[in-house]
DNA sequence: CGTTTCACTTGATAAATGTCAAGTGATCAA
DNA sequence: TTGATCACTTGACATTTATCAAGTGAAACG
């Protein structure tokens, strides 16, 4: 890895903390790549080797069954995967690919476990990172089992406005056929359910997004910090 | 709380590796309370004071949205909960309600947070048990979004007959219409998908299972252990 | 420049799932 | 014993969502 990665990787909320050492010695096995776009990174059932953490670009996580596939998350910039499966030594129960030309960061799994155990600063980040994912996809679910196909739409045109600054117009963060699937729905719902909006004062054309009647769309999303704040 | 609570609670691999100061610790802060059936015990939205853990009986976590609800999932002895609201100091995200007598555990969330910090063995206790639980929840969305309902409830019951040892006969570990909000369905589509397994050897009278082609229902439900078991 | 590719859209139709209303049967309390 | 309650079931119907097939349009490529 360079040298000119380290003060980027130490600046993620993972690593701020920590003591030098520790630091250091996570550093010292750690891979840092770059990968084209459509590359498989992690295979669902495999183990789990290396914790992953995104520099730049975007990585979907999905999983298989049966023949259907589903988008579960796209993470950005900042984000790390398989941190549960890394820290119990567990087979990946997601599998992981770029999406564009990515920068990735790749700790070995037993260094992670190791300098948990030694560096309590390191352990309370790894925990709080952990625990900011299952309230994550905690969210998810509710959204899934709780909302129609248009109101997560809804919700997520919401969420991303917000996200980008809170201006009228924004750009999709992904292709629409992946969309669909992390919304858990076809494309072909995805275009339909994009034409519903529309007396909600959502003009959707190309990647572009403009939202004419916000407190229309709020009252048809009904949007909660509860699944849709990140943060919350 | 009571002297002779204390060895079940030591028992449970949250608390059985740590050092003896710091359960101690814990444990002079904890309460410990039995409570009727379907008390309401956390809300969503609220402030996680305490970090619960069942003891004995049953707990349903559930969540709210625009006038409809929905089982998150169902704990039972041994199992702790908002761990991961407890240790951000974030709101619940679920509310939580007995469904029999329980016996619960409550330990402060800031003495939980404080021995995190100071005992290491407890440190990988936590993040194990989280690392679980995320686990779990990502298996839940997987099932979800990549199967159908007659799908998730085949899976189901070859999961708890399996847990509940193996045997053809087995009694349901809950009331029909939370297991078909577990389920994400409606009670009556339940009532009909457990009508369409009869061909796959399937009979349920009452709480009664009774699977007679176990080999042609795992034909249908194709489980996996990437989805259908807990401990993967 | 034309051709191809591919994401997206649209319409017709089918399947899955939900809703509403009524009914059954067991349990429980008066 | 009787009546009430409640979970569950069933049927008719509505809605949501998926599937299939065909088309559009923009970008990519030779």
């Amino acid at each position: 890895m360079r040298e000119s990665d380290i003060p980027a990787i130490r600046s993620l909320a993972l690593f701020h903390e920590m003591a030098d050492e520790s630091f250091a010695e996570l550093v010292r096995g750690a891979y840092v790549q770059n990968f084209p776009p459509n590359m498989e990174l992690i295979v669902e059932g495999d183990d789990c080797d290396f914790l992953h953490i995104v520099v730049d670009g975007s990585v979907e996580l999905f999983a298989n069954w049966s023949d259907r596939e589903t988008a579960m998350t796209i993470l950005r910039e900042g984000a790390t995967f398989i941190l549960a499966a890394a820290i119990r030594d567990q087979p990946n129960l997601m599998s992981g690919r770029t999406l564009e030309r990515s920068r990735i960061i790749m700790l070995p799994a037993e260094d992670v476990r190791r300098v948990f155990e030694q560096d309590s600063a390191f352990a309370r980040a790894v925990v709080m990172e952990l625990a900011y994912c299952y309230r994550g996809v905690i969210k998810g679910v509710k959204g899934l089992k709780l909302r129609s196909s248009i109101e997560r739409l809804a919700n997520y045109l919401l969420k991303w406005q917000k996200k980008l600054g809170g201006s009228a117009e924004f750009a999709l963060p992904v292709e629409k056929r992946r969309l669909a699937s992390i919304l858990g729905m076809t494309p072909e719902n995805l275009s339909r359910s994009i034409k519903a909006l529309r007396p909600y004062g959502v003009e959707i054309t190309g990647q572009l997004v403009k939202i004419t009647k916000p407190d229309d769309l709020k009252l048809l999303a009904k949007p909660t910090p509860l699944i849709d704040d990140p943060r919350s």
